[in-house]
DNA sequence: ACCTGAACACCGTTCAAGT
DNA sequence: ACCTGAACACCGTTCAAGT
């Protein structure tokens, strides 16, 4: 029961610091991330937090940079050019559906691409090397990954959207479904992505 | 020089706060707006603010609204129903790159839906009165709208975008150009389009 | 019904200082 | 180099009170 005065030297360093706010924003949402919760949470003065991360807002970006990486760093599978590209996009979607409050922070800051920059550089390529030009590879990866941001991103606020409201007189039951059910949104995600596939990949 | 005391009744209205708080969104962002600021600038306690729309929350919804009837309340033209949705996609587009502050505000607050939702429904009416499957429809806009959230998303963001470093080795500079350079941004947003549109209007 | 004054419980950030 | 204490300039929100 000796606690007279805690440690003179803390021994934390940024990777810790990081990793901690991950567990804060990933058990109670990006908003309880403040900078002296986190520093309550280390048993640290706030200050020693800013003297390892700058402010707030390159924490952040910290946080989103790693996610990142766990995105991308994994080979995609398949035999063809178009299957590893499918995987790619599938797996982006995954991943963000599996940590939706990174995603939501990554929103909260206008970081999506950085979530998703180093998988675009591997789809890019993998366009590219099917012997598409430079130009339309570029094209046709923002516009995949323009569909994984848009459904993940309408998708992930879940609990608030439940309220909305009945079907509007314009439509019928089944379209208002299709328009507002979760269930379905796999389903929007393919047709969108085969869509653009077999405008890049015209062989199938 | 007479002031000894400002007005005992403000008359102040809700649609007037809302007003003047877009004014602050769109001039100086949405950090700008807080509560204290925006009665200041009205001339008036901050609980008056309060008294008329509730919370900072519900104010922020409340602009997102307005600027969903604005992007809603034209009629979708041209003389095919694959033109209409094609006309509809293009102007949400248009709007919400027009005022990107406050999409950028939606997106903080995680109501993209909100900001989308009234065109949600026109544009899937057109498509179930072409007669698409009503569920079918639904999907279909669901993959139409991802394209717009997700493209003008990550594009809202252009200043704090310049600076993300040199074409990785793995792509040639074309492809780096298109995966990066927001003037070829309207052509990837076409691709994704009308390659969903052709999915979903096969007679062209 | 509409508005104010004062207060509570927080924030991010900086500065000077300690070891 | 790494960390603390104290302070500045803010927040959103609530409560009691005034007309």
């Amino acid at each position: 029961m000796s606690s007279r005065k805690p440690h003179p030297r803390a021994g934390l360093d940024r990777d810790e610091i990081v990793a901690e706010a991950i567990r804060i924003v990933e058990s109670e949402g990006s908003a309880a991330l403040t900078m002296r919760q986190l520093s309550a949470r280390l048993g640290v003065n706030p200050n020693t937090v800013y003297w390892h991360v700058g402010n707030r807002e390159s924490l952040l970006s910290a946080i989103v940079a790693q996610k990142a990486d766990e995105i991308a760093g994994v080979q995609l599978k398949g035999s063809t050019p178009r299957a590893r590209v499918a995987d790619g996009v599938h797996r982006a979607r995954a991943a963000i559906v599996e940590s939706p409050s990174i995603a939501v922070l990554a929103s909260e800051i206008g970081a999506e691409h950085l979530l998703i920059r180093p998988l675009a550089v591997a789809i890019t390529s993998e366009i590219e090397a099917a012997g598409a030009d430079g130009l339309d590879a570029g094209i046709a990866t923002v516009s995949l990954l323009a569909v994984v941001a848009g459904l993940t991103t309408v998708e992930l606020r879940r609990p608030q959207r439940a309220a909305d409201g009945p079907a509007p007189e314009a439509l019928s039951d089944g379209a208002w479904q299709g328009l507002t059910d979760f269930d379905h949104h796999d389903a929007a995600f393919d047709v969108a992505i085969y869509a653009i596939l077999d405008a890049v990949f015209p062989s199938g």
